[in-house]
DNA sequence: GTCCAGGTCGCGC
DNA sequence: GCGCGACATGGA
């Protein structure tokens, strides 16, 4: 089975699948010939589904693996999370127009990168980005792969492949299990905290993603979740589509310092003071400063 | 062994 | 509002 998405006019693809690092954590799959991603989604309903993502002209198709058969309802759940990873229905004209207005930056216009993919659920890339920070990358794909491992369900008997755990399996296996078998070290007591408040409702999704409200008020917000600093907030606010705050950690350092500073060590403002021109786009103008 | 990683918390001032 | 040590883990 397979579902079809129309894409925008010049939806690039490939850029929105790799230019950000998500897709190398599971539940994102890379297939065998490194050019095919995949992702295990388990629906509303219960059934766990491996989803394929292809582009093919103006549509972007997703393989149901495995013949599954879908019920209308999951055919319009499956279509409304790959739109959301996908952010199809994000609208960058702002950005592409600050492009165009500065030197060097045609290219982004052109190739329209901009967009990033995020999971399905805020619940998976807030737990994600927490398991970026004090860590190497490597440490990330690591717990990552030991999270959906040991409480994630498994796709199939003979397949590896894992669907992200929900809160409640987090929530009853307990701190100590994320400790010692998951290998969170002092993060365990952030994600069993975060899981524990998602599940209790405390998060007002809905109105993060509501451009009515403030990016202010909603930063507020997220920064009351245990262990999301300032660096770990700006990747949340992007998740959600909002770029207006800077990623300030060693690599955002590292590059500043190198392209804007290679003969002094800057403040944090002289290095904020790159980006203030790009206004809420900062996040991406930094993430596709080459 | 020591240092540090795409940081953050909690404390004392 | 700042500065500073502690925090788990694994790789260099």
């Amino acid at each position: 089975m397979r579902l079809d998405i129309h894409l925008p006019k010049n939806f690039n693809f490939e850029a929105a699948t790799r230019d950000h690092g998500w897709y190398l954590l599971p539940p994102f799959y890379v297939g065998k010939d490194e050019k095919t991603v995949m992702r295990a989604e388990k629906l509303e309903s219960g059934k766990l589904l491996m989803l394929e993502f292809e582009n093919n002209m103006d549509q972007l198709h997703i393989k149901i693996k495995d013949d599954r058969k879908l019920t209308d309802k999951e055919v319009t759940e499956v279509i409304k999370r790959v739109e959301w990873m996908y952010r199809i229905n994000e609208d960058l004209t702002g950005f592409y127009e600050l492009c165009s207005r500065n030197e060097g930056w045609s290219n982004v216009v052109k190739l329209q990168k901009g967009r990033l993919l995020r999971s399905s659920s805020l619940f998976e890339d807030i737990i994600k980005t927490i398991l970026t920070t004090n860590t190497t990358w490597s440490r990330t794909v690591s717990m990552t792969e030991n999270l959906v491992k040991h409480l994630g369900e498994k796709y199939s008997n003979d397949s590896e492949l894992y669907a992200f755990p929900t809160p409640e399996a987090i929530l009853e296996k307990g701190e100590e299990f994320l400790n010692t078998t998951v290998k969170l070290g002092y993060r365990s007591k952030y994600i069993y905290d975060f899981a524990e408040n998602y599940a209790n409702g405390i998060y007002d999704f809905k109105e993060w993603q509501n451009p009515n409200i403030p990016t202010e008020k909603v930063a507020s917000e997220i920064t009351k979740i245990n262990g999301v600093g300032p660096y770990a907030l700006s990747i949340i606010l992007m998740i959600v589509g909002r770029y207006d705050f800077l990623p300030i950690d060693s690599e955002f350092k590292k590059h500043v310092k190198t392209k804007y500073y290679p003969d002094i060590t800057p403040s944090k403002a002289q290095m904020e003071k790159i980006y203030e021109e790009w206004e809420e786009y900062k996040f991406l103008a930094y993430w596709f400063d080459v």
